[in-house]
DNA sequence: TAGTGGTCTAGACCACTAC
DNA sequence: TAGTGGTCTAGACCACTAT
């Protein structure tokens, strides 16, 4: 066992502090907390211990520092609920509660397909994929990021019809006349990249949830595969089995 | 956008250079990487940002800090695939990979049930429940923690049966003659509290999966509510549809 | 211009490990 | 005793926001 001098890891005690102000209401919610130079007078702390303690509360998603502003306390949801099953799909799962929610092609492209790709849409090296990364909001929040890939047998075309992009799936039952079935989902639990905490605007020490998806044609053949990154502190997962 | 200073963020090159060295090899599985005094001197950084450094990387899962010792580069091993339906449990999903795990009872009690216990299990507030808290193994390493709640008219004097604690369904199955299944999973994204970090003896900012489930008996009503929190950087789920 | 958070420097003392 | 990582202090300059 690692011995802790009694004065010491007095960040935890600085942080703890916070947390309860914030729980207590004493921080409101979309207001700010003192600032760092305020925390250190008060604490009698140097402001490294103070910057300590922020980043703790950060990670944990009670507040989020604003460069040159302050430090906002974050609005507590509830995370979003979200279903998995063999058909439900993000529009879908957002409709059926009620929830306001839009979405952004961020980037597509054509071409050769990895060996993810390969192996889980049973496709040879040189038959091309269409690849899209779309990011996914509520209340105009960025909650998720998603890249599809889809070979482009299935889906000739596809970027004809990316004008007032709303839902993949509109598209492909609209204009190819299917609807992928889910087939498997892996979960895992990762600490963003670079890319991902810019995109999601989130520190990189906010974990998220990574869901990669396999869909199939209606009792068929591989036509989707995914790898969805979403947001821990707003997202949840319900599998019923 | 937020400018950054060009020589800023060097924290990131240095974490940056560690991970690169530790990929090609140049640092070894088991071995340290270099002293924070070598790092500040090989980049002429000052030990706060070599530490910096150090936090990025060892929250990624590269390497382990020990007091005393130096920071070990950890053995990246692929995440250990754990299949979720409505049949697997921990054990046979562990055995049916060949994968060498144990497990140890951290703690028993028998109590009221709290809100979330009568709501999923269905009983009334005065209806006891045994709490099991159960910490799970590979290769001698701790995995996950699960707090396991089961109401006790379910398995009268369960705590008989816990010498030599092997699996609680085992003793189900030997003892009470049912066999609970798997009935809904919910899955979060989460950081370790304090608790969790010590028991699986992960950094406060390794990200964790939690797994909150519900089992029923066979066709019928629920009997077991469970929380598991999965290492992050060592699991990953497979839901079928 | 003043105040905020972001980054970095320099140096101190402590606890733990190895010798 | 020397070397390692853990914690903390004191102070600097920067970028951004508000006034």
């Amino acid at each position: 066992m690692i011995k802790v001098r009694e004065d010491a890891l007095q960040h935890l005690e600085i942080a703890e502090y916070l947390i309860n102000s914030i729980r207590d209401g004493e921080f409101k919610v979309d207001e700010k907390i003192p600032s760092e130079n305020t925390l250190c007078r008060k604490f009698q702390a140097n402001r490294h211990i103070v910057r300590q303690a922020i980043a703790r509360i950060t990670n944990l998603g009670w507040v989020t520092p604003v460069q040159g502003k302050g430090c906002y306390v974050n609005r507590i949801s509830q995370p979003i609920q979200y279903e998995l099953s063999s058909k439900t799909r993000f529009t879908e799962n957002m409709d059926r509660n009620g929830i306001k929610h839009s979405c952004k092609l961020l980037h597509w492209e054509k071409g050769l397909p990895n060996e993810d790709e390969q192996e889980n849409l049973e496709i040879s090296h040189e038959e091309m994929v269409y690849r899209l990364e779309i990011l996914r909001f509520i209340d105009e929040k960025p909650i998720s990021v998603t890249t599809t890939s889809i070979p482009e047998k299935e889906v000739p075309d596809l970027e004809k019809h990316f004008k007032a992009f709303q839902s993949l799936y509109a598209i492909l039952i609209d204009h190819y006349y299917f609807r992928p079935v889910r087939n498997k989902s892996i979960f895992q639990a990762v600490l963003p990249g670079l890319k991902d905490s810019e995109l999601l605007e989130i520190p990189e020490s906010v974990p998220i949830i990574q869901i990669e998806s396999l869909a199939n044609h209606p009792g068929g053949s591989p036509v989707e595969y995914s790898v969805s990154r979403l947001r821990g502190d707003m997202n949840k997962c319900l599998v019923e089995f």
